[in-house]
Formats: C-alpha cells, structure tokens, sequence
DNA sequence: ATGAGTGCAAAAAGTTTGCACCGCT
DNA sequence: AGCGGTGCAAACTTTTTGCACTCAT
C-alpha cells in the first residue's frame, strides 16, 4: 500500500501501517502473526476496492506458491481484522457482505448502483449531524451508523443498452 | 389488522388492505390466490414486529390447523410480497434478515440496540433533503436508501446489569 | 516445549430447486 | 383439462466447528 497516506486516527497511534497495527492487536492479544495472516492483510490493502470473503478464498487458497491459507482461515482471519478496527464488514441491499478498509480511512457512506452493484463512496456532514440529533432525541448511545442510497449511477444511465448487466 | 390505519400511498389505490392488494398483485400477474399465500399475508399483517423468514416458518409450518405453509413456500411467499411492495427486507448491522411492513407504512430508518437488539423506528427530513442532494451531486439516480444507526437504547443504558444480554 | 494456528472434513444455517402430485379456474 | 401451487427431499451457498497436526515464540 502507498505510504503517502495519512493514518489520521484521533488518538491512536498514527504512524503504523496497517500491517504493524494488526501486529499491535494480535500482540496484545496474546495472538501470533502467522504467514498466513501476514499474507492475508498484506493483500487485502494492497487495494482499495469492497471484496467478499470468497473473493480471497479464491486467492489466496489455491495459489501456487506458499503460504496459502484455508477457506476457515480466512473467514477467521476476517473476524480479526473486524475486531481489530482494520476492516469494516457491510451488508448490501442485496444481502452480499462486503468488507472495506476502516483503518486510517475516513468515515463515509455508499451510493449504490443496482444495475452495475458499483459502490460510489461519499461523506456527508449533515448525517453526523443527524445522528447527533437522534442521540439526543432518543437518548441513544450512537456508536456508528450505515448509509446505503440505491439508485442508479451516471454510467448506467446513460450506456443504458451498451453493456447489458443482470439485474439484482 | 386494525382498519383505521391510513394505507396513503401516492398514486396507488390507497382503499386497500395489504390483503386485498396482495390479491390485486396475483392478479395482475395471473397468479392465484391461495389458502397458503392468504394465511401468511394474514399472519404477516396481524402484527408489526419486524421479522425473519423462520420466524413464519416456525409458526405456519408445523401449527395443529390446516392450511400449514411448507418452509419453500414461506420463501416464496415472502419474495413476492416484497415484489408486491407490501414488505421491505433490510439486513441488521448482526448480517440477520428481517422483514417489516412496507405498504401503508410511512417512510422510516432505524435506531439498532446492539445490546438488547432492538429497533426503533425514526423518521427525518433532513435525510431525505441528504438524499436529493446527493443525487444531485453524483447525478445519481435515487431509487431508494437504508440507514441503521447502531448504538445502545435509553432502556440497556439504565437497567446495565438488571438483565444480562449476550453481545452481539 | 507448549499453546496458538492451520488445514481438512464435516456440520450448520439459511435459502433455493426439481419434481410429482394437488387443486383452482 | 390445464396451468399454477405446494410439499418433500435434496441441492446449494456461505460460514463455522472439531480435531489432529504444525509452527511461532
């Protein structure tokens, strides 16, 4: 991952990459930093895009060379990654999970396009401001929130027969 | 289901219970209209609680009486309900499905107890202004949304350690 | 050395499908 | 009669678990 980006994290320790914050967790844990888990969050940032947890079974249990890692290792190591603040795990209007990067990546939300299922991310003032609003109203103790808007994106909208997609 | 409920949905008959538009649906699509799919619309519609697909299957597939609904038919019964527009499925922060009532029911997001798992229904304005904006801005075109603030209700802030509940 | 981690196979949980029989219309 | 609907069993998809072996520390 490039190293030009900024971890900004409140008062977190901001100078680690994502690798050496998983480090920190499974050393405060009392966990090992296996091949195995080392491949995994080496390759999950080694991009930016949502993926599935079967998108990195895919991967990463049948390569060729070693270390590979086990459909049940990756559904484990995915949990660790959650837990540890690195990924984020959100459900689509179509029921797939997908997880995203969390870690030293701004809070933001998804437009959801449902004939090409793109997911546009975007940040909006005005929602934290609402949830504020209803902690206030409802006396809830808000610890975070998940915006989906579908619809329909430019691209599809526009080449509207040039690449036919099936629908959701 | 209680008759005094206002069923106002824009241009669409709004003399109807989700019954009878559940019949006019079948209709329309020369489908029938059966003693199965009359016992789970009915069952559905008697209550408001939000719920999940075994939920139904639990209650209608092994009562004493006749007509029982088999667990596929309690599947497909729910997907053309929400073809009909009569129920909304939405996927809880937890990746649980549920369903609520969507005909006749005004536009709403939820609150999400992570403690206790409960969900309160909220209304905003300012979220739909969010919306226009946002398909607006991305040139995006908004057919509908989902927002779940997750947090911990006024009643599990209180009662801390009266009743116990697992986490999440 | 020793306890955590892994892969394998199997189990679970949730949903869908193929098919023969049933019953509206 | 004929087509849609249903139940049953089985298949499928996705995720989790038990267990013996392996490996990081």
């Amino acid at each position: 991952m490039p190293e030009s980006l900024d971890f900004s994290l409140g008062q977190v320790n901001v100078a680690l990459t994502p690798i050496e914050r998983f480090q920190e967790f499974l050393d405060s844990r009392g966990k090992r930093f296996t091949s195995q888990r080392r491949l995994l969050v080496e390759t999950v940032f080694s991009r930016h895009e949502h993926f599935e947890a079967d998108d990195l079974v895919e991967e990463l249990a049948y390569r060729s060379e070693e270390p590979r890692v086990s459909r049940p290792t990756v559904y484990r190591t995915l949990s660790e990654l959650v837990d540890a603040g690195l990924l984020r795990k959100i459900s689509l209007p179509s029921g797939r999970l997908v997880y995203e990067h969390d870690y030293g990546y701004p809070q933001h939300d998804h437009l959801y396009c449902q004939k090409c299922r793109k997911l546009i991310e975007f940040q909006s003032d005005a929602l934290i401001q609402l949830r504020a609003a209803l902690a206030e109203q409802y006396q809830f103790q808000v610890t975070g929130h998940r915006l989906i808007v579908q619809g329909v994106c430019l691209d599809c909208r526009s080449h509207r027969r040039k690449r036919p997609v099936d629908l959701i």
